[in-house]
DNA sequence: TTTAAAATATGATATCTGTCATGTTTTATT
DNA sequence: AATAAAACATGACAGATATCATATTTTAAA
């Protein structure tokens, strides 16, 4: 199993702010999981009791809506942490965790986590300055919820998934969703997600093969309104 | 001027865990202010370079969107802290506060607050809480912003409204808001706002007059589908 | 008080989006 | 390869919501 001192993802996350010593310690009581395409890492409402350090693939955060879609609020790669708010706040997760892709992930104990928190005021505002950006994002969200058309918000996400998570080396989104995924996290029907993305391939914007998604005028979608 | 180690407001917030020491050297440094209803704390944009203690009166934190609209993502009251985020992300304002009736607010300059957090665990741990809390509550809205209707959306901001802020002695809301801020908390047009809480009116939910708002039957407003 | 401005209200209509139905393609499994 | 299941696609239609127009009422200011 690898150690968490030596290991080049904590740089992305708050977990760089930890000590050599705090890392060994930790590296000493976590365990390493290997997470398969499709699987459920957690569910709302389970108590989590550590957090997930992603090492590598990315999983999608979603909170199940009364009318039985399953809202996706957030996608997580490579480097980030999940579970800090539970952590912090010590309440079951208020959301569900699944893979979008094979992951490996480590998962570090609650206690050992607060005890660092309590001890290392860097690491605790490190992960000040993660949460204070996740709001930033949220609010983001809540606003294009709230304001943007369907079209507009699908062009957005599409763009943000091209920037923020890369792409393959044909060009193609290097993360594959579902139609559905997409209709989860704009906040419509799959149908009409299924619609817009035929209509931005017609109008050139994308090409789609089968699942995959590449942007051929990133302009194009920034300018839709 | 109040002294802050004296100040109750401080037990609704994260301030509560300072130190008597903190809080007096804080108290030497903090500006308290009058804020006039519909005046601006502050702008998008605007750095703040430090935080606000509301000690009386209600605010609301916006964004501008693209087609002009305020949305309105969140509403802050006494107790409640606000600017923890630019201050902890050191960049400026992604949001507008406004007060919604006469405020009370004492700004405790950046710097007294770092030091504080570089130094005091307990109160960089109490503000992580806040945080995640803010973060859940985003989360909640997200979801309901992309899965619910203007209809369940304005019950819902009701039903908030009367639980969180509670009424006047009438049994009205005691928060005042205008139509077009209701239709900024929903994401909604104002006439859609308006037509709703008529339609609701009709239905014997609430009863107005003028800006006054009284919930008649708060189980009918959340039967709403 | 008078006047102007802003907020509230309501109708008519257009547009957007969801739902249902149905067919096709892709993917997984035997 | 054959089959079933899932995902994707598209049309038709209904319902929700935005927009525009126009009153009416309330509030603020002169």
């Amino acid at each position: 199993m690898g150690k968490c001192e030596q290991c080049i993802i904590k740089q992305f996350n708050s977990l760089k702010s930890l000590t050599k010593d705090e890392l060994i310690r930790i590296s000493a009581c976590k365990t390493s999981k290997t997470i398969k395409k499709g699987e459920v890492i957690f569910e709302e409402g389970d108590s989590i009791n550590g957090i997930y350090c992603v090492k590598n693939g990315v999983c999608k955060l979603s909170k199940l809506s009364e009318n039985g879609k399953d809202q996706i609020v957030k996608m997580v790669v490579k480097g980030q942490l999940i579970g800090q708010r539970s952590l912090v706040s010590n309440e079951n997760s208020n959301l569900q965790a699944t893979a979008l892709n094979d992951m490996e992930v480590c998962f570090i104990p609650r206690t050992e986590i607060i005890a660092d928190l309590q001890k290392n005021p860097k690491f605790s505002f490190d992960m000040l300055k993660d949460m204070a950006h996740d709001l930033r994002e949220a609010d983001d969200i809540i606003v294009n919820m709230a304001q943007k058309s369907v079209r507009q918000r699908l062009a957005e996400t599409l763009i943000y998934i091209h920037e923020s998570f890369g792409v393959n080396p044909d060009g193609t989104l290097s993360v594959i969703l579902s139609r559905e995924d997409y209709a989860n996290i704009v906040g419509t029907a799959t149908e009409s997600a299924i619609r817009v993305l035929s209509q931005f391939k017609k109008e050139g914007l994308i090409s789609t093969v089968g699942k995959f998604i590449r942007i051929e005028d990133i302009n194009g979608l920034k300018r839709i309104e």
